[in-house]
This record gives structure tokens, C-alpha cells and sequence, in this order.
DNA sequence: CCCCGGACTGGAAACGTTTACACCTCGTTG
DNA sequence: CAACGAGGTGTAAACGTTTCCAGTCCGGGG
């Protein structure tokens, strides 16, 4: 019943060839076409399958990419994790998952792992480890970062371009009116980039920035960080530097019987499959997980041939929904503005290409 | 500077031990206290790590379970791969995810390139595959089921127990003084199993069955299917066979304008993450995906041992949230019912043991 | 003093491929 | 007609491990 799976030295036997002759049949070296069907027909009465195991060992190369990622749970490192496969597969290669709960212990296990199993590239999305051990973990394996967080090196990255992404939301709030905005900030590279891109922004739109309560990524932190922040009454508009923190926001105001978009408006970052199905339908800025993960896989494939180390940076889009509208009682000071009524979803392009 | 990855034989040669010698020093074999330091000072010195893709020809097996499922975006596949790898790494193991869409073409030729990879066994989740071509895709290697869509064989497999799922969500309507249920139904397996069940616990509540229309289990198949339930004025309760329904269901009816619980009480399925964020809070049967992956990894791993064949039966719980309240103008019949004014979330294990 | 067995070690054979190299057989060209 | 090259084939050596088997070296019991 379940005999030994045939090998390639079967199907020789059976074809009358010699191995040497059989691997060139099936992978497409020089073949007479009479021994290429006698071979042909032994593998399919055999049921012969290459043993990947064994040709990797003489190949150095084992088809596979691995992929270190914090979570197969949230949906942004899923989407990125698809736009690699993506690539991977267009070239006949395949990823390996391996996820590390933003542990860099984990990370690092993660990575020896997958070196241990002959990876032929390596993506590190969210990595924390310093360029030091990353150096030390990866050895020769190229690599390419998604939305790194740990300090670069000349390793290639993708990143969001964070900047502009925080730039549209700011002025997209501007315009509605609202003068006294604040911020839920994360702690983490990214949390702090988006950060002084907001006061950057603020100071571009001519504007004070509002308080800035730094927390996790979580609605935890979101919740927590809407105390301070729902307390100052002339805070109009909040945005969050997460959608889970803004989901955090949302229920706060709505215990403080603080109407969205009515009495507040906030935007949130990532657009996370459910922003939209939130009450009020959030106003968020997209971020592109699948181009990046698509991004990262072409930079990991073609690192052996490229002699730049570029960073690659992916343009975001503000999506605007409806928890953003005018202020209720706007700022005298500036000029009367007419209450934006969006459709129900509008999306507007950042304003930076797409690579830099 | 990257020199090739130093061999087992370079730390033989190091420590002025044979390669047999060394192998025994990293697996835990019979080695002398002397040798085995000399062995690890020689791989710390050299940073020596295993190559698993040669242990794995040798030993014939890898250390890897495959995991075939539909996709990494549904947070209920994810959590199911979180269960995966929680008993995989207790075991010292590691899953090797490849995603087929749903598309019985791109499973087989998932089962096949894992199998290519000498996986140790394979968990499928969702398989579309009939028994024979299981059988011929997967030869010897021990194969454990989620929610499998095809027929059932021999393999052991883990199932919701989706009809106590639906008993609890059609009791707590029933309760609730609702007389004319509708149902959203799917169209795979395991929709059909919970419309089934939904006409046994009607019957069981001594209801008639409102009308049941069938679609994908889909945002979209959600809203086509409100338009037949919509129209019908007795309607006052939906049952829908998954989350993405209700959420198509619940659009609809905002449209029309109709207030849910007030006008209409909705019943997911899944609970998928963002279901308590939605407007109102879906009431809604939580799937352990976590535990079926768990339940499914266990399985895989003791095939070699196990006689039996079981199919492991994991219970749902019904989860209460704001979308499902006492009908507005409850049926005359019935008893008065005092409208119930359920906790923020409150969680109601449904009915059945664990396995069966 | 001999023998036995336990603790430890090394040589060598696998595992299933790819591929360098040598060879053989033609047909073609000079 | 000799030499050569192209096309096709087979032998054998890798790849980096694990593991079987046959040792070697001891100490202790007969």
C-alpha cells in the first residue's frame, strides 16, 4: 500500500536511462525526444515526484523566501505577506511564514530558522533587531525590510511614505475648518515618524498643533489616550496614528456622549478591513499592504543584481469617510467655511510618487 | 567576508573530533564531557549552525507540517494557523502555510509542493478535495481536516459543531419573543449544515421557518440576500450563516431605513474581529479558530498512533451584543416579554460537549 | 591474568538529487 | 578519408547530515 515514494533512480530503471539522463528530461537539459517519453511514461506509471529535500542539498538554493512578520492575525502583515507571494510566485518560489509576536528574540530564532531551511532571500516586516545582529543572524542571505523598526542600514527597505500620508489627513482636516487638532501617537519608528510629520504638517498649515498623547497601537491605547485628549474643549479633530487606536477614540467619545463627526472629527491610519463598517465609517489613510509586500519581494529577489540600495517609499491614500466634517462651532477667526459633505467614500491620493 | 556556511566537518576538524562525533555532541548522544566542550567551543568559535535541509534527507522527515488554507486575510483562517503553530512549536516544529483560494486546482498543486518538501503531515483547512484525489495527492503523509468542505472519509478531522451554534443563536431569538425568523444562508458545506440546523431548532422552538435565501458568504451576498428578507414585513429576526452577511445585511437595512434591534434583531456567525465594532454590535457565534487549529495540529501529529479516526466536534459560544433585541410589536400570541437589556457583551456557551 | 562489557570514538554508507566530465556515435566539412 | 563538432548519454562526485558498525580503551570480576 504505501510503499517508499519512487525516486529518481525507479523512474531510470524504468525508462532504461541513466538518473543523469532522467534529471535532464525533467528539467529541461538536452534530451533525445525517445528518451524523453520513455522517461515521461515511467513518471507518470510511477507517480514520480521531484524530492526538493534532496535537490536543494545540491543546489544550495531551496525556492523559498522567508518571511519573518509579527502576525498572521492583523490584516495589513496578512496583505503584505500576499503581495509577496505574489511575486514569489511568478517566479516559481514560495514563501515561508514565520511569525515572531514583535518578540526580537523571536525575530532572531525566526531568522535562524528559516536560514537552517536554505531560504534564498529573507523579508523582515516590522523588524526590531539592531543592523549588528541582523548582520550576524542573516549572514550572506539577502534581505529586504518592510516598514523596518529598528534603525536602517544600507539593507533595502520598503516603507510607507508615512509623511504624506499624515500630510493629506492634516490638511484635509484643515480644510474642513478644524484649527485646534490633536494626536494619538505610537511609540513605535513608525508611531514616531507620522508624529513629526504631524507637527511638520500642523506647522506647514499654519496651525498650533493640539495635545499629543503618545500610547500603544491598540485600542487600549487609543481608550486610554482619549481621556487626556477628549478633556481640552477646543479640540475639534483627533488623528490617530492607528485605526485600532481610533477605534479606541470612537468608543470613548461615544460613552462621553461626544458625537462623531458632529462634535469631533477623527481620522485614522491604515484603513484595516473593518474601518469602514466603524460608526461613524472612518476617515483613514490607506495603507497599501499588498504593493508592499509586492515592493519587498522584488527587492529581495533582485538583490543579487542590484548595486543600489534604495529605499522604496509607497505612497498612502486618504480615504475619507464619514467621521470627518466641519467643526461645529468654528474658530471666528477663520474664514466661514461650508459643511463638507463627502460620498460615501472618497478616495484621494497622497501627494508623492510612489518611489524615491 | 561571506564565506560559505561552515559544515559540520569544519567543526569536526576544529575540535579534532570526527563528524560522527559532533553529530552526537548537538543531538544529545553519548559523548565525553572533554569532547563535548571541545565540539562546543568550536561551533560557538565558528558560528556553526545545522543545515536542516541535509538532516531532513537523511532522516526523511523535516520538521514541517504543511497547512493548506483558503487565505491569510479572514482573521478566522489566521487564528486557525495561530492554533497550528501553538502545538507545532511544543513539539519543536513549524508550519509551512500555502494559501489556495479557494480553488481545488491550486490546493492539489499545494499538497503536491509540500509533499515535494517531505512535510511531516498536513493540516487542510477548508478542502474542496474529493476523498480519491486526497488520497492520491497526499499519499502516505498523515492529514488532519478544518472544517473540510468535501466529503468526509477516513481522515480525522475537526468541525465546528455548527448546529449547536445555530440552536443557541435561533433560542436566543426564540427567547427573545420572535416568531418569524429568516435566514441568510451559504452555500458551501458548512452553510448548508447551518441551515439544517437552523430548520431542526426552529422546528425544535416550535416555529415556522421565515424565508431562507441563499448566497455567498460574502459582504455582497449578504445585501443581495436583504432585499428578499427586507420585503417581508413579519420578518423580525435574521439568522445569517456568517458575519460578512450580516454586515451586507445590516448596509441594506440602514438604507432602508430600518432600525436594527429596534425594527429588526440580526445574528451573525464567526465573530469575526471587527464584529463588536459595527452598528449596532453584532450578536453573533463565536468560532474558536484558535482551538479547531489546536484540535487539528494534535491530530496530525499523533496520526501515526491514533487507531481511531474521530472527528473532533469544537463548541461554538453565542455571543450577545447590541443587534439583537425583543421584537417591536411581538406576536399577540405570545407571552408578553420584558425587553432584554443585554450586558455590553455577554457570552453564552452553547449547549454541546467539546468532541464527539 | 584473561575476558567481558561499558563508555566512547571514527569510518563509511546511506539519503535523492544535480552536474562536471568523459565518452560514443554520427554527419559534415576540409 | 581524416578530423571535427554536435548531440546524446552514462559514471561518478559532490551536497551536509545521521547512523550503523566496528573498533579502542578502560576497569572490574572471575
Amino acid at each position: 500500500m504505501s510503499r517508499p515514494r519512487p525516486t529518481i533512480h525507479d523512474v531510470a530503471r524504468e525508462a532504461g536511462a541513466s538518473i543523469a539522463t532522467v534529471s535532464r528530461a525533467l528539467n529541461g537539459g538536452v534530451v533525445s525526444a525517445a528518451a524523453r517519453d520513455r522517461i515521461e511514461a515511467a513518471v507518470a506509471r510511477l507517480g514520480y515526484r521531484r524530492n526538493d529535500v534532496a535537490r536543494g542539498l545540491v543546489t544550495g538554493r531551496s525556492g523559498l523566501v522567508g518571511v519573518v512578520l509579527p502576525d498572521l492575525i492583523g490584516p495589513l502583515y496578512a496583505h503584505m505577506a500576499r503581495g509577496i507571494e505574489d511575486v514569489l510566485e511568478e517566479h516559481g518560489m514560495h514563501a515561508m511564514l514565520v511569525t515572531d509576536h514583535l518578540e526580537p528574540d523571536a525575530e532572531r530564532r525566526a531568522i535562524e530558522l528559516l536560514r537552517a531551511r536554505q531560504v534564498d532571500g529573507l523579508v523582515l516586516i516590522g523588524s526590531r533587531l539592531q543592523p549588528a545582529e541582523l548582520r550576524a543572524a542573516a549572514g550572506s542571505v539577502p534581505v529586504a525590510h518592510v516598514q523596518r523598526d529598528g534603525p536602517d542600514d544600507d539593507a533595502p527597505q520598503v516603507r510607507l511614505d508615512d509623511a504624506a500620508g499624515v500630510r493629506a489627513a492634516v490638511e484635509h482636516l484643515a480644510a474642513a475648518g478644524h484649527r485646534r487638532i490633536a494626536h494619538l501617537a505610537g511609540t513605535r519608528r513608525d508611531g514616531i515618524e507620522r508624529r513629526e510629520a504631524f507637527l511638520a504638517a500642523m506647522a506647514a498649515a499654519g496651525l498650533e498643533p493640539g495635545p499629543i498623547v503618545a500610547g500603544g497601537f491598540t485600542e487600549e491605547g487609543g481608550e486610554a489616550a482619549a481621556a487626556v485628549v477628549l478633556d481640552d474643549p477646543d479640540v475639534s479633530a483627533v488623528f490617530c496614528a492607528s485605526d485600532r487606536m481610533a477605534v479606541g477614540l470612537l468608543h470613548a467619545a461615544q460613552r462621553r456622549g461626544i458625537a462623531v463627526p458632529d462634535d469631533l472629527s477623527v481620522v485614522g491610519f491604515d484603513d484595516l478591513t473593518w474601518a469602514r463598517y466603524l460608526c461613524p465609517p472612518l476617515t483613514t489613510v490607506r495603507q497599501p499592504g499588498r504593493e508592499m509586500g509586492r515592493a519587498a519581494a522584488r527587492l529581495v529577489l533582485d538583490a543579487p543584481f542590484e548595486a543600489a540600495v534604495p529605499t522604496l517609499r509607497i505612497a498612502p491614500t486618504l480615504v475619507v469617510r464619514a467621521s470627518t466634517a466641519a467643526p461645529r462651532f468654528p474658530d471666528p477667526a477663520a474664514p466661514p467655511r461650508t459643511r463638507q459633505a463627502p460620498a460615501p467614500e472618497e478616495v484621494i491620493a497622497a501627494d508623492r510618487p510612489a518611489s524615491s
